[in-house]
DNA sequence: AGAGAAATGTTATGATGTAACATCAAACAT
DNA sequence: ATGTTTGATGTTACATCATAACATTTCTCT
């Protein structure tokens, strides 16, 4: 348990306190900034994913949004859903949870990056902190195996630091 | 890039020419004593899932389980299924891959270790690799922002070495 | 043998995800 | 402005993956 460097970029903003909405805007506005740059079209289901996800605390499952959207008077059956997701996630808006089939937003879009997850047993809240790519200890063993990577699925299960604090078990 | 030190413990067998066989055959005395030694049952269906997921060479859906225990003369409703697989993995002789809902057996049970997988889409073959449990970068972010760990999904998916030499693309 | 715990049998259903094809709308060239 | 192409959406119908709940059997221990 060496007290080596501590890793550089270490949003998790979602295990800590701060401005919510200001959070959200910010992430919802760059969206729409990239989208223009690449040509890409943000349209109202897809706009309305997003800011879901954005306002949600916890990750939401496909058939959540799914309601939602019928709520909020879209069309509601699951391609919907499903589809615009898929757009998030491939345009890197979003992202997918395997180990809760469930979606986030991405905290910190339009950057090439191998997100990492956090996912509170408790709570049910995600972290998103992420490595540079090429770096980590999987690229490392992928270069010694011959193995090209194109995808990488990192989530860790456990406790934050509030649950922790809250009911120390 | 820099050539740093190459991961210690690198079994991927899978991506590996070895004796599947005795490979198979090894791993399933080491089941049996160690369930001997923990006071386990390795009950029929147990063993016959640990026996399918042993042979195969690549993970085995839930479903294709339960049909190959049909085969074997098995009852094959889903719970029964699930429940050996359960036991498989609650008890470190089998691992779940979130990201292709499926099962491998464990190429290295008994010892405590979080497990890493190679995931080849071409050929659909999956190498486990392993890493410490409180080395890692997770385990650094996590000691950085206060989350304490009980299960980690490492998976990465691409191409192994194997299929890009026969069709380089 | 009897009590308690663990494992299995069974039914039914819940949750998650997608193929396929029809329709509609935007973007672009003529 | 019109046709053409492409991408997006609407819709039906399934496919796939997983578990709750409860009955019954088997094992283990005394």
């Amino acid at each position: 348990m060496s007290a080596r460097k501590v890793p550089s970029e270490l949003p998790a903003r979602a295990f800590r306190v701060h401005d919510h909405e200001e959070c959200s805007r910010s992430l919802m506005d760059a969206a729409h900034s990239i989208c223009a740059e690449r040509g890409l079209r943000l349209t109202p289901v897809r706009e309305k994913v997003l800011e879901l996800l954005l306002k949600s605390h916890a990750p939401l499952g496909a058939y959540v949004i799914l309601s939602e959207l019928a709520v909020a008077g879209f069309r509601a059956q699951p391609p919907v859903a499903y589809r615009a997701l898929e757009f998030l996630v491939e345009n890197g808006f979003a992202h997918r949870i395997e180990k809760i089939n469930a979606f986030v937003a991405c905290n910190q879009p339009g950057e090439g990056h191998a997100p990492v997850f956090m996912i509170c047993n408790d709570c049910g809240q995600v972290a998103e902190t992420s490595e540079k790519i090429g770096s980590g200890s999987l690229d490392l063993t992928a270069r010694a195996i011959g193995f090209d990577i194109q995808h990488t699925v990192v989530e860790a299960q456990g406790r934050c630091a509030g649950c922790r604090e809250r009911a120390p078990l």
